[in-house]
RNA sequence: GGUCUCGUGGCCGAGCGGCUAGGCAGAGGUCUGCAAAACCUCGUACAGCGGUUCGAAUCCGCUCGAGACCUCCA
């Protein structure tokens, strides 16, 4: 199997060879939700991603440590609002009620998708004494400065320094403090560049906490500068989140790491881009959105009918991470589609039969599965894995069409392609076969196969009528006959 | 305005200098009692205009168009 995992370094612009820092471990932190809100469909394709990355890492046979955060306080809107507290005047809760709320929503909807828990998710309150060490060592390192007991970071001088600020983002350092917006507390900055580290509260505040220099709360981007190094340590292999946090969220976080302990924090930063709707930005904040639940039931003007988790799911993986994905009501009925004949093609695989020692398209199915493994080594690429898998479809519909005594596969080659396909589908890309129900749907199963035996009866008495009127009673029921060679087969529609 | 990304056949979406993915839709055929399913065959697409090269969707320039970031966002 070719392990060779190359990815693309959003800090250098370019595929690099993946290697890590301790051999046969990772350790990867990802940006998680802020908790002030339900979760919507961009928030989720950026997770699914990064679960298949972890996933993938994991088949591959690293030991990985997975830390995803969840930010249940910093994040100050325009006015100064800090999110979780409008969330809390919103729904007139306390603002860990929110955070509790809404936790608990972001992790069923993972569930949903059929994501893997991170091995840890810690939260930004559960670590305000660890991120007001990292004020102070920034403090005593010289890269920040109080002002009215808030802390800032000094951009400039860690610029001046060490020429590290704004390497991620393109961005350059002048043109920024040449930034003119007015801001709240701008006046306490002695450039726009700067931000906060640490924020004095105003008395009406609810969320804040002792520190050295007020009675106040964390700047946004330290949380995750000071979990990720509590969890992972001062450099780690893998930072990740969506394509807009890459400024201001991780070029500050970045500063804060280099500020405090003196070294970048990932080798790899990989970033997700941006899910469209019919061409646009799916944004909380403009309302140009569908949530995955109005996806799921179909309440949405956006679409003319409901699509599956899985089919959701299936859709976002036809698309590379680092391209923007445009969700359209045809896109994703190609993709419903494309899932079901995938998953039809399983079903087959499932039942189908070798009989010879040397099969005429081992090679090719060997072949195609090593191909498969290239796709995924080439930075996660789930689309061009897909596309492999699709030619392995056609070639296990034509094996299962031609019968075992055709000789195409041998048992250890298809026992090899169950096992390989099973694993890619399951296991790496997280999938679900919506269709394999159990308790009811062991019921329906046996009914199902009840009903075609009566029905193949009919058909070979030539009682068409009867038989044709058993296939039309149940596509009513949005079930489909397929009549093959050996016999009938079903699946809903 | 600045920074950056992208523009691929009816739709979605790979492609990173020669071997021109894949899904959906469409056409023809095989199979079938009929239909569906499945299989086989078919589309010569790369925004436009120049340039580099033996050769460009792929590199360079310009034009047009779209999007992202620059301010909370995955």
């Amino acid at each position: 199997m070719n392990t060779h995992l190359t990815v693309y370094n959003s800090l250098k612009r370019e595929k690099e060879t993946f290697s890590t820092i301790h051999e046969g471990f990772v350790g990867m932190y990802v940006c998680g939700p802020t908790v002030y809100n339900d979760v919507h469909l961009g928030n989720c394709r950026t997770f699914v991603s990064f679960d298949i990355i972890y996933r993938y890492l994991l088949h591959l046979g690293y030991k990985v440590r997975y830390v995803r955060n969840i930010t249940d306080v910093g994040h100050l809107l325009d006015d100064g609002e800090d999110r979780m507290l409008k969330g809390a005047k919103a729904d007139q809760l306390e603002p860990m009620e929110v955070a509790q709320k809404y936790t608990l929503g972001f992790h069923h909807m993972m569930r949903i998708f059929n994501t893997l828990s991170p091995s840890i998710e810690p939260r930004a309150t559960g670590h305000i004494p660890e991120q007001i060490e990292m004020v102070q060592q920034i403090l005593d390192n010289g890269y920040g400065y109080e002002a009215n007991g808030s802390v800032y970071f000094d951009t400039t001088t860690f610029a001046e320094k060490t020429g590290e600020y704004g390497k991620l983002s393109g961005r350059i350092i002048e043109e920024l403090q040449a930034e003119s917006r007015v801001l709240k507390n701008q006046d306490e900055k002695r450039h726009p560049s700067d931000f906060a580290i640490w924020m004095k509260a105003s008395s009406e505040h609810i969320m804040k906490w002792n520190s050295p220099w007020s009675v106040g709360f964390p700047g946004w981007h330290l949380e995750c500068s000071a979990m990720s190094t509590k969890y992972l340590g001062k450099q780690f292999d893998i930072h990740g989140g969506g394509n807009d946090l890459k400024f201001p969220h991780h070029e500050n976080e970045i500063a804060q790491n280099v500020g405090s302990c003196g070294c970048q924090p990932a080798r790899y930063w990989l970033h997700t881009n941006m899910l469209l709707l019919n061409g646009k930005k799916m944004s909380k904040s403009d309302g140009n959105t569908i949530s995955p639940t109005e996806l799921f039931i179909g309440d949405s003007n956006h679409i003319t009918r409901a699509y599956s988790p899985m089919v959701v799911k299936f859709f976002m993986l036809q698309c590379h991470y680092r391209s923007t994905l445009d969700l359209t009501d045809e896109a994703l009925q190609a993709a419903d589609k494309g899932y079901r004949r995938l998953m039809e093609a399983l079903k087959k695989l499932k039942t189908m039969k070798a009989t010879s020692d040397n099969g005429s398209m081992d090679a090719e199915v060997d072949g195609l599965l090593e191909t498969m493994y290239t796709d995924m080594n080439d930075d996660f690429s789930t689309p061009k894995a897909l596309a492999t898998i699709f030619e392995l479809v056609t070639r296990i519909n034509t094996m299962a069409d031609a019968g075992p005594e055709a000789g195409m596969i041998s048992v250890t080659c298809l026992d090899r392609l169950k096992k390989t396909l099973h694993v890619m589908l399951f296991e790496v890309f997280g999938l679900l076969d919506e269709g394999e129900a159990d308790g009811q749907g062991q019921a329906v199963h046996g009914l199902m196969h009840l009903i075609l035996e009566l029905r193949q009866a009919a058909r070979t008495n030539k009682d068409w009528p009867t038989s044709d009127k058993i296939r039309d009673g149940l596509a009513a029921l949005k079930i489909q006959v397929k009549d093959g060679k050996d016999g009938s087969n079903w699946s809903f529609q």
